[in-house]
DNA sequence: CTTGTAACTGAACGAACGTTCGGTTATCTT
DNA sequence: AAGATAACCGAACGTTCGTTCAGTTACAAG
């Protein structure tokens, strides 16, 4: 058997270059990083690790990282499968929560959750809501919504009469705007943060 | 009052070039991004962008993105607040929501939650919980943990008689460990995306 | 040991890089 | 109209870039 080229290790030092320099390395800058005498040697691994999904070719023919290296978290499965051995860990791939939660980053915003109005819904105060703007609200979407001049949110709702909000908690009603409804986003994720 | 150089506008040219780029722009490509006919006149701007933080001189002398660029989420006030007008959008900070969420890349890991014995804290089944392992759990963290064989996630408390797991549903009680209790992680962060 | 194969080296090449600087243009003030 | 100031251009420079290739080294198989 020939020598194999050991990826994982080079993934390990690429990830910690990007988070010291922000950026790709260049061919020499990999040679030094992967402990090679010449740039020439690190061709082969990096066609590989592209063809993995994890380097990309940018337009001016230089390399640049894809969400494979950039993204930090890994994906397990669920809490009753547990973590994995240290052995196991390093096949796991990983992800940007970013990319994950958001899928037009120019319209969605971050707001922080008062009042208990959506608690059954599991969405308390002090939570964030990942909220994107502009698009069309489906039934039983939570939107923020400005009703009769006040933003508020709840459960977008439609019916034979019209429009309607409902909240996720038994001590307030339904509400049926008067004069206008303005749709400020749609809730596209909740998020919540300990300490 | 001398000519003024727009920079809202180049940050959003970044923006877009990150995005499909998935790196810094080099002065040439700054300059045709930016309207120029020579890439002397990006010098001046650059020298701006880098004071107010938004990008950053790597180690070989090329031009890096901060996370002030690579950030896609705008942040907002309340729910209350509602939203901002066009006209005060352009002033808003960006984040990212993994540097955000996670202060331990490495260590932070990605799990689905099944059971309901979280319910009362607000984690549903099919939420997702972001653990660091490796920490050491204080009074009524939440955490991930192996009790006899069973990985669970529940409330950590510790008093005299020794450690015990709290879940957040009266249908379930607490939890002392006969023999051995292991702490895969910490719940740093609880996300539920919806549709 | 000999042979075959893959990994690696070192040097060379044109292209693109960041930087610098004198000269030109645009805009505001007086 | 004249002057001041900052923005911008175009060309030049040494450096680093990615790519290529003939030659060398390391290792497994026979």
């Amino acid at each position: 058997m020939p020598r194999k080229i050991d990826l994982s290790e080079k993934l390990t030092q690429l990830r910690s270059f990007n988070q010291q320099e922000g950026r790709a390395p260049s061919y020499s800058e990999m040679a030094e990083l992967f402990g090679y005498a010449s740039k020439a040697a690190v061709v082969a691994p990096v066609q590989k690790l592209i063809k993995l999904g994890y380097l990309q070719r940018s337009s001016n023919g230089r390399i640049a990282f894809t969400s494979k290296i950039t993204s930090q978290i890994s994906i397990l499965g669920t809490v009753q499968a547990g973590f994995p051995s240290p052995a196991e860990e390093e096949l796991l791939d990983t992800m940007s929560l970013d990319e994950f939660l958001v899928a037009r980053p120019e319209a969605t915003y971050l707001l922080t959750v008062s009042g208990d109005s959506m608690i059954d819904a599991g969405i308390h105060p002090g939570d964030l809501v990942l909220v994107e703007k502009g698009g069309v609200p489906r039934q039983q979407d939570i939107i923020i919504a400005q009703v009769d001049g006040e933003w508020t949110m709840k459960y977008f709702g439609k019916d034979k009469t019209g429009v309607y909000l409902d909240p996720a908690n038994p001590s307030y009603t339904r509400i049926r705007p008067k004069s206008s409804l303005s749709v400020g986003g749609i809730v596209r994720a909740v998020i919540r943060k300990y300490k």
